[in-house]
DNA sequence: CTTTACAATAAGCGTATTCTTATATAAGCT
DNA sequence: AGCTTATATAAGAATACGCTTATTGTAAAG
């Protein structure tokens, strides 16, 4: 029943700087395409474009009312980025100041060289 | 100095699967371009050129050991991607559980009709 | 019923991405 | 010095992306 929200997807779908501020703009609560239309130099079609793909990243979904088709932010979706950029974090400060740091510091070891 | 490393670039690195294995794998530490690329099935030129939009993005950094490249993680770059995500989620857990589940329940309220 | 408002879809176009192969450069070996 | 290793860069092709305009489908309003 649950779609295979990739990754790849997802972040893709962080990259368009219209997408991440109709996001922000959803943070906020739920809104429909023209009031997410309105702050932008786009027509409306780009926008329900835009949707189209942040829905597919699993990052918002729809609700029916009327004509109009309110959007509000998906859980699940921001979660699963969430936790993948926490692992790599996690991981980095554990060896960031470790060894790497010691091999970065023996970083120009004038003419003589042991490695 | 230092240069304008926008969540575009960063998150537009992380859509691609082979620089997301890239990063899990420097995650352990530091590796040259032929240990990255010995994983994949892709040629040696691909993943340089995996490697230059992980370090246009601020993701990673090189360090120069004779003719190799060693590449690590670096801290900012994933940490800015790591804030933003975090920033949404804690708006979006604030109001998630209130006005839109509110809205959301109320699904069709057509006009006082059934149900 | 006709018009208006909200939104999705289609087609087209310019640009960007992601591979490939071929070549270049610099350091290490023998 | 000439080979080999490690990596980068260039050029080209296939595909994906982000807009536009034009059109369509519905629900609401008059």
């Amino acid at each position: 029943m649950n779609k295979q929200l990739s990754l790849d997807v997802s972040f893709a779908a962080l990259a368009d700087p219209t997408r991440r501020a109709i996001l922000a703009r959803l943070a906020l609560g739920e809104a429909t395409v023209m009031e997410l239309a309105q702050p932008f130099e786009m027509t409306q079609p780009a926008i329900s474009q835009h949707l189209k793909v942040l829905q597919s990243a699993g990052l918002i979904v729809v609700r029916v009312d009327g004509t109009r088709r309110p959007r509000r932010l998906a859980k699940q979706g921001i979660e699963a980025m969430d936790q993948w950029l926490a692992m790599l974090r996690h991981a980095m400060e554990k060896n960031y100041d470790r060894l790497d740091q010691v091999l970065s510091a023996m970083e120009h070891p004038r003419k003589g060289k042991k490695k």
